[in-house]
DNA sequence: TACGCAATGATG
DNA sequence: ATCATTGCGTAC
């Protein structure tokens, strides 16, 4: 008799015993269950039930032995289609992750199931007297819940008992009996916030706050209502006081009002006529005859700053439209703004879904379905829009390819890139990158003809590249008490003021970030769990640290010796900000950063400001350097550049040049001639003068030089290993015996695989959140025989008692490496 | 012989 | 990770 099985990815393994497991189907089962269905089945010795997803259905003729019957099926319909199933197998064997963190991927958040245990007390028995009063107490409530109860809500009724092991007892006296349901997490969209009660406000008196809940008292009266996160940031204290405030009556807690859709009143106009400059239709004649043919392939468009890149491929996105095909636009984090989507809106209506991370689960889930659904034939989004359930794709288009946001840097450490060339070639699709600075890599493979190079060399409409100056920092006449600006930069922004038109300026977040340092000991104050200096934030006067978000009032005496003088260092942009305020006192000065763009969708209010010109001059970290199109913007600066050149990671150079480039591109993008300003204590350096030219092409001779000299990508990839636990001995112990039996292995195994092998070494920030790190970078080539050499380490080591507290990851070609 | 705890090993 | 099994030392 035939049987019908299946191969199912199993969820919360780890890596060592990862793999798919067969479970038969039960015949009232065999009618629905179908290849991308999460089910339910029993795993492990006690046969605990785990969601699972089928990723094979097969059947055969041999009952063999010891196989389990699925318990049930979670979906009606397969969430995953088989080109899905093929991307999980990818991810798992190019990233290392378990077939289910890959699942995950692949599905909206709000999609996730868990399972989770109901408690009832057990039919017509009587409380026993030889319970203990605790057991007597969670026995009583359980049983007055007719529908029994949660063992997460029963921990929560019960802070004080460890409700685990009082279950298993009762239940092991048959007193109650255990289910295990499945609860689908689908998104509270709600936020706790926090205020004062009215019996406060109207007689404070008969309170007595602590010193710290003082301290959240006043922040609250100042702001009326906050959220907890916002309260942590300002005052410091942690969820408990306010717990504490609540309980004594001081605040209440309620629940903020869902967030409204950020996107809600996008206009719904629609633009379907889309007018080509002569270079354009060049460009795109050659891509859509690449689009239109029935192979996958991969192109890049570079183009100048300005030059009409987005136009390009919205044009060729109308185009797949039209022929019944689906697209997917990735954009970098930054750039997904509402100006963004409206865009979009305007061109495909209703047609387009975004993916983004800044909505809600609900939100995120909705727009899957209609991606899934076929509603949706044109996706926006970051990263995670690679896995948009597409069918039929025609063209994937990754913009500003050489941002880093396009590596995940957590679990599973996959590249855009990487997938978006998968799924081009299960569609036979064109993967279009687009970027004015392009990686070094990217545009090698142009250049030797693995990817087809397209070119725009004008900018749109008759708009000119800005006058650069590179203005020399160590001789350049400083603006009287102005420290951190030359006089060229200050007298450009007084022409800028007189003439009525903007200017941004853009600071290197390294070195504007402000510490403490002692200035008699000149030890700098360090966050306790990390090896990071603590930033200073003058906005709530605390000490921060932006690795773990530890937070600290800014201590009166050194820790280290108490003397009682601490320095402040580095400029900050605060300082910056009242330097220029000073010189031109009747500028209207629109600050960016972390302190006022903490409030989700502040940024883009602040951004719509600017574009109304309700702001003369902006100041702010990267994130003004991206995307954004202000006409009236005609002067650009980067006050200091040099701190990016020394980043101790082979792309610093690349990364300046793009920044630079980036900034010089954000001014004169109207009708106005534009200029840029670049302050640097480095006037010769080559890649300040070929960025200020914007001259790509020699940048990138230059580098390219340096790459292959020095072996680095794409003349190698690159391969880390990171070692990480609270025991410094423990980690660097599990990091020397991984490199032996790494060289064994090689040894004995892959003696041709071609290797070079660089550490164990301390990472950059070598304490982070009290977890010591350490790390291996290995020069090597990535294939298939390389990858299945790391995962058979990986299997081999993990497994060993010595890697027991240390955790160990790969990450094939991270973004900062060395 | 009974019990308790830690090491061991498999997860279909 | 989690849990059942195994092995060993100590209690009775």
């Amino acid at each position: 008799m035939q049987i019908l099985t299946v191969t199912v990815a199993v969820d919360k393994t780890t890596y060592s015993y990862d793999k798919l497991y067969t479970y038969r189907i039960p015949p009232e089962l065999a009618e629905n269950a179908a290849v991308g269905m999460r089910v339910l089945v029993p795993f492990g010795r006690g046969n605990k039930k785990r969601v699972g997803l089928i990723m094979s259905l097969q059947k055969t003729d041999t009952a063999e032995k010891g196989i389990k019957p699925i318990l049930g099926l979670v979906d009606a319909k397969p969430l995953i289609s088989e080109e899905g199933i093929a991307i999980i197998r990818f991810l798992k064997f190019h990233t290392f992750c378990c077939y289910f963190d890959a699942v995950n991927c692949l599905l909206p958040a709000g999609m996730a199931v868990h399972t989770q245990s109901r408690y009832v007390a057990a039919e017509d028995s009587e409380t026993p007297s030889d319970l203990n009063e605790d057991y007597q107490k969670v026995y009583e409530y359980i049983r007055s819940k007719k529908d029994g109860v949660l063992a997460d809500s029963l921990s929560e009724h019960f802070p004080d008992l460890n409700t685990d092991v009082i279950l298993a007892v009762l239940e092991s006296k048959k007193l109650i009996s255990k289910a295990e349901e499945l609860k689908r997490r689908i998104g509270d969209e709600t936020v706790v916030m926090v205020r004062l009660t009215e019996d406060f406000l109207s007689d404070p008196q008969g309170y007595k706050p602590t010193k710290k809940q003082s301290a959240v008292v006043d922040f609250l009266a100042d702001v009326t209502s906050a959220s907890l996160k916002e309260i942590a940031y300002y005052t410091g204290v942690t969820r408990n006081v306010t717990d504490n405030l609540v309980k004594s009556g001081i605040c209440e807690y309620f629940e903020c009002e869902t967030f409204r859709n950020p996107y809600e009143d996008v206009c719904t106009q629609t633009e379907s006529e889309i007018h080509l400059t002569s270079g354009q239709e060049a460009v795109y004649r050659g891509l859509h005859d690449l689009a239109a043919n029935d192979s996958a392939e991969v192109a890049l468009l570079h183009g100048v700053t300005g030059s009409g890149k987005t136009l390009v491929y919205l044009k060729l996105a109308m185009d797949m439209v039209q022929a019944g095909k689906s697209v997917i636009i990735m954009v970098p984090e930054i750039s997904l703004t509402p100006q963004t989507v409206a865009r979009f809106h305007a061109y495909f209506g209703d047609k387009v879904a975004v993916m983004h991370s800044g909505f809600t689960l609900a939100q995120r889930m909705d727009e899957w379905k209609r991606i899934k659904s076929g509603m949706a034939k044109v996706v926006v989004g970051t990263r995670s829009a690679i896995f948009a359930p597409l069918d039929n794709v025609g063209l994937i288009v990754i913009d500003e390819e050489q941002e880093h946001t396009y590596k995940s840097e957590s679990t599973p450490r996959f590249s855009a890139h990487e997938v978006a060339k998968f799924r081009a070639l299960q569609h036979r699709a064109l993967l279009l990158l687009s970027s004015a600075t392009p990686s070094v890599e990217s545009y090698y493979y142009a250049k030797t003809g693995k990817y087809r190079l397209f070119e725009l060399e004008s900018r749109y409409a008759q708009a000119q590249l800005p006058d650069v100056y590179i203005v020399d920092m160590s001789t350049a006449p400083k603006a009287g008490t102005a420290t951190q600006f030359s006089k060229k930069l200050l007298d450009e922004i007084g022409e800028n003021l007189t003439r009525g038109e903007q200017s941004i300026l853009l600071l290197n977040r390294r070195g504007y970030n402000t510490s403490l340092t002692c200035a008699k000991c000149n030890q700098t104050i360090l966050c306790p769990n990390c090896s990071i200096a603590m930033t200073y934030h003058a906005a709530n006067d605390m000490l921060m640290c932006h690795y773990c978000s530890y937070s600290e009032k800014v201590p009166a005496q050194c820790p280290n010796c108490g003397h009682e003088f601490l320095r402040h260092n580095g400029a900050g942009t605060q300082k910056i900000e009242e330097e220029l305020q000073t010189c031109f006192p009747q500028a209207s000065i629109l600050r960016m950063d972390m302190d006022t763009t903490l409030k989700r969708m502040a940024h883009e209010e602040y951004f719509q400001k600017f574009a109304r010109h309700e702001y003369d001059i902006m100041i702010g970290t990267q994130m003004v350097s991206k995307g954004l199109d202000f006409e009236n913007v005609t002067l650009a600066a980067v006050l200091n550049v040099d701190q990016s050149l020394y980043a101790n990671d082979f792309r610093a150079f690349e990364r300046t040049f793009s920044l630079i480039t980036q900034v010089v591109g954000r001014s004169g993008r109207g009708s106005l001639r534009g200029r840029a300003v670049i302050q640097t204590y480095l006037p010769d350096n080559p890649v300040i003068q070929l960025a200020s030219k914007q001259d790509y092409k020699a940048f990138f001779e230059e580098e390219i030089a340096n790459r292959r000299a020095m072996v680095f990508p794409p003349f190698c990839d690159l391969c880390q290993i990171s070692f990480n636990g609270s025991e410094q001995k423990e980690v660097i112990r599990a990091a020397n015996l991984f490199t032996k039996q790494m060289t064994e292995i090689l040894r004995m195994a892959y003696p041709n695989l071609p290797m070079k092998i660089i550490g164990p070494v301390p990472c950059t920030v070598e304490k982070m959140n009290n977890k010591f790190r350490y790390k291996i970078v290995l020069k090597c080539k990535n294939n298939k025989e390389f990858r299945e050499f790391i995962s058979r380490l990986l299997l081999k080591t993990l497994s060993e008692k010595e890697y027991q507290h240390v955790s160990v990851v790969a990450d094939i070609n991270p973004f900062n490496s060395i």
